[in-house]
RNA sequence: GGGCAAGUAGCUCAGUUUGGUUAGAGCAAUUGAUUUACAUUCAAUAGGUCGUAGGUUCAAGUCCUACCUUGCCCACCA
């Protein structure tokens, strides 16, 4: 062992063991009858993705919870796998076409499409590779892509079952349109942002008697060109006789008439409103009410179309500057004013979208949504933090139908064929659709795929049972399915794991997973997300290079409370981490060889020297501490016990006291029992170090990753020794202050002299007097009447229990008078408050027992030390 | 406009579910240690009217009410 380095190398480490693990397949699951199956699904990352502070926290998060369960003897599939990213990865590829100076036009469809599988290709295995290099124990083996063939059947069938419930339907609707990315965007998919905008009001005049008008307010006043009526409040005094008379469309000089609708509000603007039903999802709907005209002024890149008169061809924003500038020198403008609204944007350019009429194919919701909220309101599903329920069941009571076309290229074409005539044939493949219209017309006819695709998060909400072979019952769905626990950030809860929810009720007839789990956003020190744009982002990848994956996740988790704040030093406590355990394990090699050769998988408690016994004790404890903090998803905490047992339990005290004693061969099998048991503990969070210092300790081959985790021995916990271990502990760690206190000098020892009345504490310390003289540089002395007040001036400094006296006249007499008179004085006022509450007949008679013993117990305590304080005093004077 | 969360040491956060001893950690600061498993180490010190104001209670960081500040989510008011 003398080879090992004294500095840890997360690289060689971390290489040489995702090799392993690799080629031992340790991680695969197959169904296995004699064990019981547990099952996360990977939120799959954008094949675009690169391994962001996110997606690691997000993955260290799950991988925990699975080796946790691993090594707790379940048959574990973590699945993993990538989503294709509609636009996001058309994108991508469109910015290599415009650098050639070509559009995806030029190309055509089959050819772009095969740029893309070529892109995808080549570069679509990066985020997977960056995820194993995390040490995330998914099974490789299985790793699904959202458009591989199987997943395309899944999506087809998905789509066509819905269809022929009356689930999907076509239809003319206002979407969100993205004029940049050129396709309609879901609701959730249009980011609203708080803008500084302006409201413009504007003067329509009367057709029969243009002196008198009526004016409307608007924000976007160049959709004025696609007015098709005003409409007003019906009890609305001011107007109501205007009901029905005609007005006249400035600039264009149209002729549109007064409605009224309960919709317009009195109090905002004028209490008249101009309606633009191609334009505006509540104009829409009042023009669906009132039958209006719907005039689309629009080209799809947001240009003015021939609808808008002398503003043909001209950009939206263009034609709001002039459309304003050619009211205003014509009188119709009456004012503008500053107004705040939110206004639609892109999620992924950024690009104001522009509600547009068009074409779209859509899902009923409210008939899905049934069963999944049930599910969450009756606790079938639980969403951890829990306040995140209250969020979803929120957004499920006011769902809207779902917009899934996309009129971009990459993705899952729409399943959906039409003749001459737009009749249509949903099926799997052109020759099905062929077979249903030679069926419907007694000869072949030429039909045309569907120009659309479908919205990336159709295919993602098939995920849990899709990537086990669904629309397939096969045996990994039946074994697997239902998933048991869902790990995500809040951003997808909509998006993803409600829809999720949905679609295991509609396809499957069951929940896909048993429990959500929320977790934080990672954010920078300042409390911004990361992001590229910003400039804040800190690379994972960098990280692990540097200070190694193990590293990265320690530190991640013991930031995660709820957001996570990070920097760049923070890493270095997860490296330290590392560091620290190496070098325990080396300690306990070199001096256990013994124990080692001889084996320690039992120990005899009663030949353990007291130290020992100890450890074994706190030991179990951080295990049940750990065990449950991880079943309840709390990861900070279960790693803040774990660190604490290792670190400040394990290395600080134990190998610090056993130091001189590696001679009894039963102290160095205690030394190797912790440490293996404690690198099982430690292994879910810092996978890489605990395996290779696992492996030293197990000459076989068998990884740590599939070792069973520790049982809790109850036999091995000697609860008396704990307590007598701690008491040392705690008259090492008062020593030591005093000794910093004092200023006593290295080499100098303090004696410590022991009162009368704590005959069991003095024998306990002479037992250890090795270890006492060892760690505090104590000397414990057999008490001398003669120097009883000087004993009793200690005894005060320290407290009530044990005795100290630091070797001659150390001691600042004047100092420490004063101090002592300041202590007393705070003691009075406790006592005094003490007692006042003992004597207060309420809280005798209504508080419980044992806060009434404990209190009075203080009090004693308190005054004990208060008179032996004063006695001190008049000593020393 | 509606909803949710947060406010505790200089900084980052535990603790609040179920009220109960003297409110805890890590980092930073200060003082010291090191014939060495680890300076990526060890010990100690100092630092808090628990956002503000009320209320309930024998007892409030914890429960209730109002307010202030910050962040997030949702929403069609032109």
């Amino acid at each position: 062992m003398n080879e090992l380095s004294s500095r840890y190398n997360p690289k060689e480490t971390e290489e040489k063991w995702l090799k392993v693990w690799k080629d031992r397949n340790i991680f695969h699951a197959t169904p296995n009858p004699a064990k019981k199956p547990f099952t996360i699904v990977i939120p799959p990352p954008n094949v675009t993705g690169i391994l962001h502070m996110g997606h690691a926290l997000n993955n260290t998060l799950q991988d925990i919870l699975i080796r946790y369960k691993r090594m707790n003897g379940f048959e574990t599939l973590w699945m993993p796998g990538t989503d294709h990213a509609g636009i996001a990865t058309q994108n991508v590829v469109e910015k290599q076409l415009t650098k050639e100076g070509k559009r995806r036009q030029d190309l055509g469809r089959d050819a772009f499409l095969k740029k893309l599988w070529a892109w995808k290709q080549e570069y679509g295995n990066t985020i997977i590779h960056q995820l194993e290099k995390l040490g995330s124990s998914c099974d490789w083996s299985r790793t699904r892509f959202t458009m591989d063939d199987d997943y395309s059947e899944a999506v087809k069938e998905a789509f066509i079952h819905l269809y022929q419930k009356g689930l999907v339907y076509q239809g003319r609707y206002i979407i969100n349109w993205c004029p940049r990315c050129q396709t309609a965007l879901s609701d959730e998919e249009a980011e609203h942002q708080e803008k500084n905008g302006k409201l413009y009001y504007i003067r329509y005049l009367f057709k029969n008697n243009p002196k008198e008008s009526v004016i409307v307010a608007t924000t976007r006043p160049e959709t004025m060109l696609g007015d098709t009526a005003v409409a007003v409040n019906p009890k609305d005094p001011r107007y109501s006789k205007f009901i029905g008379q005609a007005l006249i469309l400035p600039l264009l000089n149209r002729e549109i008439k007064i409605i009224a609708d309960d919709f317009v509000s009195t109090e905002f603007g004028t209490g008249a409103v101009k309606v633009t039903p191609a334009h505006d999802p509540n104009d829409f709907a009042m023009g669906q009410r009132h039958k209006l005209e719907m005039i689309n002024i629009m080209h799809a890149d947001a240009r003015i179309n021939e609808h808008g008169g002398q503003y043909n061809g001209l950009d939206r924003f263009e034609v709001r500057k002039r459309v304003v500038a050619d009211l205003e020198a014509q009188g119709f403008l009456v004012k503008i004013e500053d107004h705040k609204h939110a206004v639609g944007h892109c999620y992924r350019c950024d690009t104001v979208v522009e509600p547009y009429l068009s074409k779209q194919w859509f899902v009923k919701m409210k008939p899905l949504v049934k069963p999944a909220l049930e599910a969450v309101k009756n606790g079938t599903i639980t969403i951890k933090p829990e306040r995140w329920e209250k969020v979803y069941i929120n957004w499920m009571e006011e769902i809207r139908d779902w917009c899934i076309s996309r009129q971009i290229w990459w993705g899952h074409r729409i399943p959906v064929w039409y003749d001459k005539e737009d009749n249509i044939f949903v099926a799997k493949s052109e020759e099905e659709a062929q077979a249903q219209a030679h069926a419907k017309y007694g000869k072949p006819v030429d039909l045309r795929q569907e120009e659309d695709v479908l919205d990336t998060w159709f295919s993602s909400w098939l995920w849990p049972f899709a990537t086990l072979g669904w629309p397939k019952e096969n045996a990994d769905l039946k074994y697997f399915y239902p998933t048991n626990v869902l790990m995500t950030a809040s951003e997808i809860l909509f998006f993803w794991v409600a829809r999720m929810i949905m679609a295991g009720y509609e396809f499957k007839g069951k929940v896909p997973f048993t429990e959500v789990f929320i977790h934080g956003t990672v954010r920078d020190a300042k409390g911004r997300k990361m992001s590229k744009s910003l400039g804040n982002a800190i690379d994972p990848l960098e990280i692990i290079e540097e200070y190694g994956a193990d590293a990265l996740r320690f530190s991640l988790i013991i930031n995660s409370g709820q957001d996570i704040f990070i920097s760049k030093e923070k890493f270095e406590i997860g490296r330290n981490f590392a560091n620290k355990i190496w070098n325990a394990s080396r300690l306990v090699f070199l001096n256990c060889q013994q124990g080692l050769e001889e084996g320690f998988e039992t120990l005899e408690l009663a030949k353990l020297d007291l130290p020992s016994r100890w450890i074994l004790g706190a030991f179990y404890q951080a295990l049940s501490k750990t065990s449950s903090a991880i079943e309840f998803f709390r990861y900070s905490e279960a790693e803040n016990s774990m660190q604490d047992f290792f670190w400040g339990d394990f290395c600080d005290w134990y190998l610090e006291l056993i130091k001189g004693k590696f001679g009894d061969v039963n102290v160095q099998k205690t030394a190797l029992f912790v440490l293996k048991n404690s690198l099982k503990l430690m292994h879910p969070f810092i996978p890489f170090v605990t395996e290779e210092t696992y492996s030293r300790l197990n000459a076989g081959d068998k990884c740590l990753s599939v070792a069973p985790w520790p049982v809790l021995q109850k036999e091995l916990m000697d609860k008396e020794a704990f307590n007598q271990m701690q008491t040392i502990i705690d008259v090492i760690s008062t020593i030591r202050n005093i000794r910093t206190q004092w200023n006593v000098k290295p080499n100098d020892s303090v004696d410590v002299i022991l009162s009368p009345d704590n005959v069991s504490v003095e024998r306990l310390l002479k037992e250890n007097q090795a270890d006492m003289q060892r760690l505090g540089r104590v000397r414990i002395l057999t008490i001398d009447p003669k120097i009883q007040a000087v004993k009793d001036a200690a005894s005060a400094l320290v407290g009530s229990l044990k005795v100290f006296i630091p070797l001659g006249g150390l001691v600042d007499l004047a100092a420490e008078k004063k101090r002592m008179v300041q202590e007393i004085v705070q003691k009075q006022k406790s006592i005094g408050a003490l007692q006042s509450r003992l004597a207060n007949e309420a809280f005798v008679s209504q508080a419980p027992q044992d806060v009434i013993a404990k209190e009075k117990e203080r009090l004693a305590t308190l005054q004990k030390e208060t008179s032996e304080l004063n006695k001190v005093l008049s000593n020393l004077a």
